[in-house]
DNA sequence: TTGAAAGCGCTAACAA
DNA sequence: TTGTTAGCGCTTTCAA
């Protein structure tokens, strides 16, 4: 911790004998000045720690609801990895879940100057940010409820859900479990409709009393756990379990192993996103994956389609899922 | 997405009938004004939707290394609400633990104008940039290697490290296995010290063939397992293992269990942390636990006794650890 | 390719 | 409590 005053454009150019004019084209790469007097400039930059404070760094913030949700936090990795690679700097802020700490991020966000904000939350809130705010929001995955003026994108929530659902009855379930989360975000409703017209399609029941619902976002592996050991000592009964999310299915299997139901033998159980718990749950989580380098690609693409080409684009992009088998199908 | 141009305080000033030097205090909170003016103000910063841009948040950056890690994921997230509750906006950069990133994200959060950077990070380059900053960096978790000039803030590793290895010891373990990482982090070090003196303390042999290292921080959970079935098959023997992490311990376990076996019966396991995982286990993996809570307080504690009090402050801070003994040991 | 000068948006000192 | 005015740091225009 150095200087208590920083150093201006005004130093540079003193020091540099060129003028501030000069100094602020060197410095947000305007043009219209030679390579010798940029080289200049930029060591006299260096020589004098210019604060970079006030240099048209290219920032794109990114706003997630939850970051020790590794499908969140691998995603945003794939994100920065992206935008990392073409230079621009990423600021991510998260709101825990907290509803009404959407407003309060996305302010942080715009008091940044972003060029652009991608959003993985969708509720009104945002929307009505979006709406106001002078540059382009993109939402991912839980994207508004009326997508049509943003640009959007998210997995197939909903064929996830029918290939999830179409694989346990496959293998011989007739009484499927849906472990889903109260709460408005378009993805566990896509996944919840995917799960109850694949019974249709199959002729199956939809048993009310199969869909559970979790009322929090925290702790999902051992809420899980309990809402299926309440259901056994319930005497409900079941030979499948489609959960909305891997921790939720991990947690499924867990209260399964201690009521000695053998997996995937009497019970079989899938889960969704395909995050790293599949592989060390045993025996190991089948799931739905989404994969978040592929979002995060085509989160990237539509985002500098947007920047460079058509300032007022609206799309809704769904990207495919895939079946993942493993040991508890 | 609407204006292209952004509203200024000169309009607000027009519309208001107030000076922009008025509108000015009235948006950085810096009083002699009426509550009056302050809400015929703020109502009017809505109309017209000024952008907020310009505005001075409060703003801190914090930098991590891996997102994806539980533990800095969760620690995240109690600083964030940390600062909430004194209103400052926090912006998160990962450097992906790409050594050559940490000077882009550094310079990055430099760019917003953060009134301090609180860094999990703590390299001799980030030293470096820290020196020449105009404004505070904090260390925490992996310190500089001489903390000396900086606050630094973390988890007593090499009191966990001996506690860990003294609790195998103590059930009975002779031939103790360490998993750490080949990384010049102070962390890692720290624990692998503690092992070693704790080994030294209760006369048994220091065996380099017993302490392995992953060469990469990603996958851990796989690389250990990994590591330790070549382990088995090398035919080293060992009846305890301390892994420098919960992944990298729960690789271990499934090893073991791969290979036929008993934990803890044949073998004991404890891992680093006290993440979410310990709990997912079979059996449930002992660890010694780094609050992520108590880290978060101390931290922003210590933060805000830099910006109000002190602005030339160096301490070094060491936070206790405790053991969760669960199945594995 | 460069500089002088005007301008923009905001802040701060001072006066009322 | 508020406005006037000067000033700061940066960008942009215009002329050379």
């Amino acid at each position: 911790m150095k200087p208590r005053k920083d150093t201006s454009i005004k130093d540079i150019a003193a020091k540099s004998g060129f003028s501030t004019a000069t100094i602020s084209r060197v410095l947000n790469h305007q043009g219209g000045y030679s390579k010798e007097t940029e080289n200049r400039v930029m060591n006299i930059v260096k020589e004098l720690n210019y604060s970079i404070k006030n240099q048209n760094l290219q920032k794109i913030g990114i706003l997630v609801p939850d970051l020790t949700n590794e499908w969140f936090a691998e995603t945003v990795r794939c994100l920065e990895e992206e935008l990392y690679a073409k230079n621009f700097h990423c600021y991510i802020s998260s709101t825990n879940e907290i509803p009404s700490r959407e407003h309060f991020c996305f302010e942080g966000l715009t008091a940044l100057k972003v060029s652009a904000i991608i959003s993985f939350l969708g509720s009104e809130e945002l929307v009505s940010l979006a709406e106001s705010a002078s540059f382009p929001v993109l939402f991912i995955d839980r994207i508004p409820q009326t997508p049509g003026k943003f640009l959007c994108l998210e997995s197939d929530n909903y064929i996830g859900g029918y290939m999830a659902t179409e694989l346990l009855i496959q293998k011989g379930c007739k009484k499927i479990l849906f472990i889903g989360r109260n709460h408005h975000a378009s993805v566990i409703h896509s996944r919840q409709k995917g799960y109850q017209d694949a019974l249709k399609e199959y002729q199956l029941p939809i048993n009310p009393e199969l869909m559970l619902q979790l009322e929090s976002p925290d702790h999902p592996y051992e809420r899980s756990r309990d809402l299926v050991c309440y259901a056994i000592k319930k005497k409900i009964e079941f030979d499948g379990i489609f959960a909305s999310s891997d921790l939720r299915a991990s947690g499924a299997l867990q209260a399964l192993k201690q009521n000695g139901f053998s997996v995937p033998e009497q019970i079989k159980i899938i889960g969704f996103d395909d995050t790293s718990v599949c592989r060390q749950c045993y025996p190991a989580l089948s799931s739905v994956r989404q994969d978040p380098l592929a979002m995060a690609r085509h989160t990237i693409e539509l985002l500098f389609w947007q920047l460079t080409q058509n300032p007022h684009l609206a799309k809704h992009m769904v990207l495919p899922v895939s079946i993942v088998e493993r040991g508890t199908t």
